[in-house]
DNA sequence: ATTGAAACGGATCTAGC
DNA sequence: GCTAGATCCGTTTCAAT
């Protein structure tokens, strides 16, 4: 299990009780399908301001493909959107909103939530506390080297051509 | 900027037009401040067939603090519970659920949730499709050392003291 | 063919200018 | 601050089962 990738893959093989080689062909195989997208840094939110969390239910007016592919675009570009699903129910989309303060949370939404066309309705939920946050998806079983669908259509190098991107 | 931590500080530092060296410092100061906590891998929800999203709003019949304790305890040692709010509003609690399918969500609210003791509603919203998921924090301004509101940034380690877990 | 182990190379980290 | 060197670790290759 990955809950930190810094950790070196001596103590990781010691800790799974395998050698360091397998468990590198492992790791290997897990990004080469895709299954270990990358690796990345978890920063403290408050070590940034970054205090406050809102959960924005958004409505449009209409879900036609071109009203959401809108949305989404314009979603995708803003930065304090760190998380956006589509939903059942109530409301059409649901956003994990973070940001300093109010203020900043009431710039975004005038500036850039009700600027997107198609918009109808807004319901802003604030967050007093975050008491969980992981990254670590539920692991009940992870399979030798197959995954469900096709997650990753990777192809696979001959042998030794294994280069990150310093050539 | 940190969304890939395997990139390796020579190209960070050709990115940021610093030296390596000073790139390397001015990591380890973030990281002994605290700001970088840890680096993780990102695995692909679907390749584990994690498909469904489930926001679950919690209300408690009394919001004391050992009803709050004794929820926040429970929810945290499960696995499947990747994030959960103390909320403002409608709900106590809100919280994004990642599970197989609908009868593994069943399950986990049949028997994890509802056995939580002090828990009087439950609102389930499904989410359709993950429109976004990032974990980069949106770093309006990254400032040399210190980060939020402290007045007093000069300091200095006095040069051992970068122990990780190398003793 | 699969697995372990050891050598290589490159990167991180440290010390010096 | 930058540069150069030492050390560690990821990667590859190879040998043994």
């Amino acid at each position: 299990m990955q809950k930190d990738s810094d950790i070196g893959l001596a103590e990781l093989a010691e800790a799974a009780g395998a050698t360091t080689s397998s468990c590198w062909r492992r790791l290997d195989e897990l990004r080469k399908t895709g299954v270990i997208q990358r690796s990345v840094a978890v920063i403290d939110p408050a070590a940034l301001g970054l205090t406050v969390n809102v959960f924005v239910q958004v409505t449009l007016e209409k879900q036609n493909e071109a009203a959401l592919r809108a949305f989404q675009n314009r979603i995708a570009r803003r930065p304090e959107v760190m998380e956006c699903y589509l939903m059942s129910g109530d409301a059409d989309y649901l956003l994990r909103v973070v940001v300093e303060d109010l203020a900043q949370y009431h710039r975004f939404v005038v500036d850039h939530l009700t600027t997107i066309p198609g918009v109808a309705n807004l319901r802003s939920s604030f967050a007093l506390d975050q008491v969980k946050y992981t990254t670590a998806l539920p692991t009940a079983h992870l399979r030798g080297s197959e995954a469900v669908g096709d997650p990753a259509p990777r192809r696979k190098p001959p042998r030794g051509s294994a280069r990150r991107k310093t050539e």
